[in-house]
DNA sequence: TTGTTTACTTGACCCCCTCAAGTATCCGGG
DNA sequence: CCCGGATACTTGAGGGGGTCAAGTAAACAA
């Protein structure tokens, strides 16, 4: 047993911890949305907006039904965060964009998670990287479908 | 620019990179649940339920209010996942207890979260523990309010 | 043209979540 | 002892999030 290597921890202690983080990023997340009177599955959605994209995309992305994708983008519609457009090459296709105010909203968002922003703070760049290159190695078997 | 070590990723990348393994395990761990017909949430509750947890405490662990533990304590006790027991030392308290039943279906859910421990299984020891520490890390600044 | 597939919407239905209000109980000060 | 204030839980209203089934419009292929 040595004191400056930790122990090997089991999968579970790993798990355990990584459920932690994810769901402590999550509440700050959603806390931060909730600053701008969005639900945090309002917040994913503008999250996703970098460019035009239509609706089955984004229900394709949130792993979610096409139909509740039109009441999430109705609300956000009805805020002027985002609007429809049609595709004009294909008719039945409509195209949801952020408005400036909501690529505003989303980006203040981002920078109002304190709480993460403030942990990952006290990683050095040495660690940061080390983490950064050990998350990246999990990545593609997470989000594996099997 | 060295090749051997990664760039350090900005604070974007990482807390982008975060996001995507907190999401992607929380889709595995709702899909697990799901094959036994609870919902992610139920899974949740069950999976504190280690010892007799007063509704109070679930509410408190949950971040969540009260009156929403009642519902999901009802639907887990029709399904004989959970009962509900008069704390002894206080009548307004109710205590509520995984069943046999509702321990046996938590632990199946946890082993049935196949994406995330195969994901878990490419690190070797040594990768398993650098990033179990540099979690633990993460972790106490992660669980403050602020 | 006709039939199939795809994109989106609508409506029914359930779960999650919060807030406000109500009941039962505990507890500390007169 | 009793009374007022806190605490634990439940109920009901109301809204968002999620699925499924059905319907419309448009694209597409034979």
């Amino acid at each position: 047993m040595r004191a400056t290597t930790p122990e090997t921890p089991t999968k579970l202690q790993l798990l355990e911890l990584l459920a932690a983080i994810g769901t402590a990023q999550w509440r700050d997340f959603a806390a931060a949305a909730a600053h701008h009177g969005l639900t945090s599955t309002q917040a994913k959605v503008l999250a996703q907006l970098n460019g035009p994209l239509p609706m089955r995309a984004l229900a394709t992305l949130l792993v979610c039904d096409a139909s509740n994708v039109t009441g999430i983008v109705d609300r956000l519609e009805a805020r002027g965060l985002v609007r429809r457009e049609p595709d004009p090459a294909d008719r039945r296709v409509k195209n949801v964009i952020a408005t400036d105010e909501g690529r505003d909203v989303i980006r203040r968002v981002r920078e109002e998670m304190q709480t993460t922003h403030g942990a990952l703070d006290t990683l050095d760049a040495d660690d940061s990287a080390t983490l950064y290159s050990l998350l990246a190695r999990l990545r593609p078997g997470m989000e594996k479908d099997a």
